[in-house]
DNA sequence: GATGAATGAGACTTCATTCAT
DNA sequence: GATGAATGAAGTCTCATTCAT
């Protein structure tokens, strides 16, 4: 339908198009997002909209598209920096990063919830790019792998576990921000958050008494 | 409006609107949700909706609440169980019990971010009812620090860390399952992806001999 | 349908609901006026109102059915006064009389205009009973004949036309009042409009100088 | 909304709007007027009338402010011609304006009764154009000073009262003639009404007899 | 007689989409 | 490419009316 999507350069109407509708999405959310609303944000008419894009949801497919870049870019370089710096400082960047991303990418991500043939379109749109939140974990496995070969990982630790470990919280800490509004928040009266996360998933729970041995049962 | 809705059994028409609504936020989203599709499934009348809810979103109000419950159940026998069976043991019955939660509820929570206006009123719910997803940490820290005081728990841990890092990573696990749909499950390989978690948070990342200190630079 | 409309005492439930759909039509209008806020006023069930009347309109038409005769009271014992107190102090009593009945009964009486079919019904209802608004006049003009004829009147007058510019002027007062709200009253600066209107009526406008005579052009 | 709507021609959809909003609210009445009869009329479809008003009431809105310089064009140019022709004339010509006036204008200001939300939409737009019917009063108050001045009409004589008793006849007349119907006419029989009217506001009701004086009693 | 939950036709309104200019 | 008035299907919600209790 417009073959010009990956060549056309980030300026022009169809560019100002997507910022506007990503604005308008993020704002009013998914359905109070018109058309109309979204034309008049990008300072077009409501026809303009349909030269660029076959239709409405083809353009909340473009928002969608252009965010996915940002998701993996936040942790592609994070393999590079094995053995540089310390395993807990480069994971609590990782996580820093991660819970801004979040922040910005949650409500447009949970809206595909919300309709079923969006969330269709958006998995085509994964298989042809390859892409979806998973792919986040593989740089992080990457340099927890790395970290492990040069010892400062704990051989036997599990890298993808890991990953999910960390994401996961930045993740959920972000949607429950969300949710409850930016009154209550919990976790908010904690400095750094990113830096507990990490500390804890570094130390493990386990006590280091090993007379007190962890999978043994206590009491018949 | 209804005030039946307190002392009103679990059958009538207001609960199977309800349930039907509930089947319908789930099968079509809440996008596609139409009164005439959610009045047929309860088998009444577009009006009698109105009857029983102030409006629709009124109705989905409803279906939330109804999940509120749910959400605190699965936790709260929790810390009953410190001292008892084993630490991972226990973390590994929630983190279960969580992926069977999260993959019930988070369409629908998530949801609310298509519609300011929706998760408004669900603020609301959670001001009025004291909820909120973030309640379900609690159970998890007393837990955890019942644990502590028994030993079986490292002092030195943050039992508000880990029990985001332990949900965190359930509710991430669901979002991708969910978002990325049936076909492409990552983490499918995995027998018992609730053990590995455990087993990692349990662990830890750090490695074990104390000759290569984990917060020290390797290199300049 | 219901024979026993003439029979009834005032009271029970038949009165009750013609009473507080006359509340109800004067409050909220004919157009907000539901069956549901109808009942709720009167104290009953919304079926209840279909066992004493074929349906709303009817209902409606009762209410109007009761405000005819005070129509007709007003004035009815006006030609009685013929050649009591003054002719000017008996119509300023007219008047008076005319501007509190108008005030209650006008919202209802064009109300008629916004629903063909209930003017319609007014109709039949007039016909049965040989009322309707003009009937006010002949009470009047009985009135003004028999003080012509005691030569407290001119001989010359238009008893018919009195009649209308009097009560005419009434009307239109009140449903300027009725229109533009109760801040803005034209007149209301006026201590006592209706004994005005009768002091006007009473001496006309042409001058009393017969050196002008009132019907002679002044200039070509 | 529609910032053409002082701009635009007489022409075009929304005038179509107006014209045949119109005629459905006189020919079906404010409470049977709907939104797919008006777009009917109109020819256009039911959306197009949301292109061009606000909402149902606003289309009704805009027929009333059409409908507001009819009112005061009957009376407008009538001070002028003070002075000329004869009092009489002027005015019975004034009074037959104000009868084809009312029929065309009565049914429509009525119906506001029927809507209290409608009423004050009104009210807001009379308070816009300084309007109201009773502005009509004020160009015949004027016409009646002036020919005070030239002694055309008694000195003592009251013009406001003498404006409301002539135009309020008037409109009680036509009201009479709406509610009844066309076939029972009181009046029908008068050849002319509105020069009855005015003969009878010329002379006044009080005998030329100054030894019957009017306000004195006559029996104790 | 009284009830009130249920009904369903139909009202108003929105909004993605088209097309003549 | 751009426009924006027009479209009309579909949505939410109201309300007079019925009927089993």
């Amino acid at each position: 339908m417009n073959e010009r999507s990956l060549i056309s350069p980030p300026t022009g109407t169809r560019a100002q198009l997507i910022d506007a509708a990503e604005r308008v999405l993020r704002t009013k959310g998914l359905a109070r997002a018109t058309t109309r609303e979204i034309a008049r944000e990008a300072g077009c008419a409501e026809g303009t909209l349909y030269l660029h894009f076959a239709d409405k949801l083809d353009l909340v497919r473009a928002v969608h598209e252009r965010l996915l870049p940002a998701f993996i870019e936040v942790v592609r370089h994070l393999p590079d920096r094995a053995g540089t710096g310390t395993v807990a400082g480069n994971l609590t960047e990782l996580a820093g990063s991660a819970l801004r991303l979040y922040r910005d990418v949650l409500p447009h991500g949970s809206s595909l919830f919300a309709d079923p043939e969006l969330l269709e379109r958006f998995r085509g749109l994964l298989a042809e790019r390859g892409g979806g939140p998973h792919r986040a974990w593989e740089p992080v496995v990457a340099y927890l792998r790395a970290e492990q070969a040069l010892g400062r990982v704990a051989a036997g630790a599990d890298p993808a576990a890991a990953a999910l470990l960390l994401l996961g919280a930045c993740q959920q800490l972000v949607f429950v921000e969300l949710m409850t509004g930016p009154e209550t928040l919990p976790f908010r009266d904690r400095p750094d958050p990113a830096a507990e996360l990490v500390a804890t998933l570094m130390t493990g729970l386990s006590p280091a008494d090993p007379s007190d041995p962890p999978d043994t049962e206590r009491r018949p």
